[in-house]
DNA sequence: TGAATGTATGAACAATTGCTCATATATGTA
DNA sequence: TACATATATGAGCAATTGTTCATACATTCA
């Protein structure tokens, strides 16, 4: 089948910015996994830290520790340490408005 | 360590409301792979059959056809045969709200 | 009807993923 | 300093995932 020019035009900037589109897939991945969409959900509401996530979600400490490490080096999430605890928040407000976005078309 | 009571609280918003997040982690792990994002992306454009689709993303027509077929089980992408052609759109415009709403974050 | 084209699908396989377990590191406290 | 608590991390493993290959199914057309 031959391109027509309308999908040709498609194809060359879906090409050009194939780049853009991995990283766009690698992002929406961070947000595949039950367990990290909870957690992020949860930090939307409340800065917490790895005990009490790891609490109320029923999942280990150290399943939790893995998630926020990823989830940290991908930079959705940020830490300080208070005493013994490291708390962790969201970066910044673009998870919560991911998270909303995709809500919509659950409960639509 | 102890639940404060507004950790609790979201405890208990995350608990009973477990397989909706199970459900939201579902439809961004549909986002979560390059190829099915460029397909998705693609189709925001125009609606396409699936030799096109093959052609300008480089992928077997097979790998394609797999692809297609899960996005359209999630109810992403719809179909209808013109001739010996299968053409697939959007199933509506929350596809094309999500990839925006995730584009601004990789874009920032 | 037979050949060509477009699409779908099952099996097999390599790669990735998320968890558990054991253990290390860091901080606070007696 | 010794111990308890909080968190991080590496190895190992089972499950999931995305692709390829071969092949089946569907439609058009000569």
């Amino acid at each position: 089948m031959e391109n027509s020019s309308a999908i040709s035009k498609i194809q060359d900037a879906i090409t050009r910015n194939s780049e853009l589109f991995e990283s766009l897939a690698q992002l929406y991945k961070l947000f595949g996994d039950a367990s990290r969409v909870k957690i992020l959900v949860a930090l939307t509401q409340s800065e917490m830290c790895v005990s009490e996530i790891s609490e109320f979600l029923s999942i280990t400490q150290s399943a939790v520790s893995h998630q926020l490490r990823i989830l940290k080096s991908s930079n959705l999430v940020k830490t300080r340490r208070e005493g013994k605890n490291i708390i962790y928040s969201l970066t910044d407000n673009h998870v919560r408005t991911i998270i909303d976005c995709g809500m919509e078309h659950i409960t639509e």
